[in-house]
This record gives C-alpha cells, structure tokens and sequence, in this order.
DNA sequence: AACCATACGGACCGGCAGTCCGCTTTGTAA
DNA sequence: TTACAAAGCGGACTGCCGGTCCGTATGGTT
C-alpha cells in the first residue's frame, strides 16, 4: 500500500497558506477579523485550493496549532519530568496546567481561533480530549479526588483561550501572575 | 423629566420578539441554527423592528437572559440564606455556584446562545461581571486564599455553558450528577 | 511524447447580520 | 373631529463570508 507522494507545487502551496495564516492571526486583534479570502489572497492561492487542502477553517486553524501543539505532545507523552508519565502526580498535574497555559499565552491568537470558531463545541476537540484523558488518568493516581473526569474538566475550563484573553487584556495580568495563580488553584484543588 | 411611554404596538412587539425568540432557541439544537430573520418572522414583525428595538442580536439575547434570571439576582442580593448576602461565606460559595449551574442547566439554550454570540467575549457581559464580583466578594471572606478575583473567575469557568452542555450531551451526565459534582469541587477549592 | 491523476483558482451560491427609507400608526392638541 | 408630528413599522437591500463547482493547468509516470 503505497503512499501517495504529495506533489511538490501541493507542498509548496500547503506551506505558503500555513504561513500566510499564521502571520495574518497573529498580526490581527480578533480571529473574525481573517476570512478565508485573506488567507488565500495573503497566501496567494486559490480559495479552491485551500478549501480542498484544509476541508474548512476548522481545519485550517487545527493544523496551524498541531503544528505547534507537537513538541509538547511529545513532551508529555514521553518526556522526562515533570511533564512525562513517570512523574508523581502531585507534581505533575500543576505542571500540566501549567504547559496548557503556556501553550495558551504563546499561542494566544490561535487558541482563540480555535476556541472561537463554531463548528462544534471546543469539547469536540480531538486535542482537548486528549488533554482531558491525559489530566485525568494523572487525577487518578491521587487519593481522595471525588471525580477526577470533573475535576480534570474543571481544572481545564480555567485555562480557557478567552479567559486567559480576559485576564491579560482588560484586567491586565501578566503571564508569570497567571502562571502564579494557577499554579496556587491546582494546590488548594489537590487539597495543599 | 417625563419618561417617554412605549406606545402600545411597540410593547405588543417586544412582547412578541421575546415569546417568538424563546420558542425558538428553546427548539433548536444550536443557537446558530436561529436567525434573526426566523425570529422576526416567527413574531410577525419586520427586520427593521427587531434590530431597532434590541440593537442587535446579542442586544437581543441578553434580554432575554435578563428577564429570566430577574428572580435569582434578586435572591442573591437581598433574599435569605443561602443565596442572599448574610450567608457565611463557607455555604454561600457553593450555594451561588450551584445557582449558576441550575440557571444553565434550566436555561440551557439561552445559556448557550449568549456564550456562543461572538461579538466580544463572555466576559465582558455585564451579568458575568456582576456573578464575578459577587463570588469573589464573598470569597473574601474566607481565610487562606490566595487571591480571590482568580479563584472566582476558575470557578466560574467550572459552569460555562458549552462544557455544561458536553457533560450534560456527549457525557450523559444527569443534572443532579452536575451538581453534586460542582458542590463537591467547590468544597475541595474552599479546602473542604 | 502521451496520458491522466492531481491540483489549481476564482466565479459563483446561499445565507446571514445589520441598514435604509418610504409608509403607517399612535397619541395629542386644537 | 380633525390635523399633525413623532414614533414605529417592514421588507428590500447591502456587504460579507464560508464553502462549492468546474473548466483549465501541471506534475509525475510509462
């Protein structure tokens, strides 16, 4: 069963939008603010061409944060401490938070983007399923936890795209205050 | 200053956007599948009659919201244990999430529809704001947390409407399920 | 060179939020 | 009762956007 190769002129144009898109995101205040026609005219490609590579904007939005989601993926997945599966969960479960949140500051455009577009709800999401998977199987390891499925969910739903765009737009919080802060939440919900 | 009378075919409008809009959003499956010319239609009335009397489709959303959640502000402000303020902090807290939590359960497509409506963030809306402040109010009150306005915007973040409806939808979970889960959460942040 | 699967691009479509403006109704004052 | 202005009305219209369609071009293969 052979793989189909990519054509080159295929790759090239893949590449372009992902980087049009990127630029065009970051460059602007809200996700609305960058239709597909930008995408395309920014990438100088066809609307066709981006629809047939990327299925919707959806889509478009999901490989941009894969991409960049990936190294952590890794991290987490297989990586040494306190990140990886090895680590107590104690430990482990603020440092998760902690990356979700990162990936959220660094990547706020996207994030947002991605939360906000429609079609389906975030939960839908094959990231944050396996985001949720993952907090929760580490919620498992401790004692005491009610409901380590809610909690995880609950845990999370601090981290949300726009929250993080509330608190360091309009009420001015810097990254390492959030950091701080959910950093002490994930203690006091492990009970110290 | 005389307060200009609404003339009575405008009130007999108003009455029939909200009753019209309600029933709609009570039957779809999402809010987006609801447009302001099904609402205008379903009420009788042109579209010019809409958006002039609620601005626009968020103006319209939150109207609706605000009549229905009327009662509860009341009981949170002034009402007795363990809504209204004279409650001690310990049972207030858990009592004012789980209101939160009823309200969108009882008013799930509403909830959502306000969420959903993008024109700027769920946190800017003024009934956020106001459950905000009043949570982070009474968290003062309580000894040994780290900062209050975080901790009541994480919990907060532990109702929004969309994972309520992926607990509620995807994860079968019961209403009572939900909050049951919410008051024992809410328990462990307070630190039992 | 010949062939065809793959990819291309932009005109096109349906639907939506929100605007505009000529017409109607309501309340009031003569 | 009539006259009149303010308030309200409605639906055609605009601009935009996500997504589709299809005739054309191009890269790989034999």
């Amino acid at each position: 069963m052979a793989v189909r190769k990519e054509r080159v002129d295929a790759a090239r144009n893949r590449e372009a939008v992902l980087a049009a898109a990127d630029a065009l995101f970051a460059r602007s205040d809200s996700p609305r603010g960058v239709s597909m026609d930008d995408v395309a005219a920014a990438a100088g490609v066809g609307k066709g061409t981006l629809f047939r590579r990327f299925g919707d904007r959806t889509g478009l939005i999901r490989a941009l944060v894969e991409a960049r989601i990936e190294p952590l993926r890794q991290a987490v997945e297989s990586g040494p401490a306190p990140l990886g599966p090895a680590t107590p969960p104690y430990e482990r479960v603020p440092a998760l938070l902690d990356a979700v949140l990162g990936f959220k500051l660094a990547n706020r455009h996207l994030a947002l983007a991605l939360e906000e577009t429609g079609s389906g709800s975030p939960y839908q999401a094959e990231h944050y399923q396996w985001w949720h998977a993952t907090l929760r199987q580490t919620l498992d390891g401790l004692p005491g936890l009610a409901d380590s499925s809610f909690t995880a969910h609950a845990l999370l739903a601090a981290t949300r795209a726009d929250l993080v765009e509330h608190l360091a737009g309009t009420e001015g919080m810097t990254a390492e205050g959030m950091r701080t802060h959910i950093a002490a939440y994930a203690k006091q919900v492990l009970g110290q």
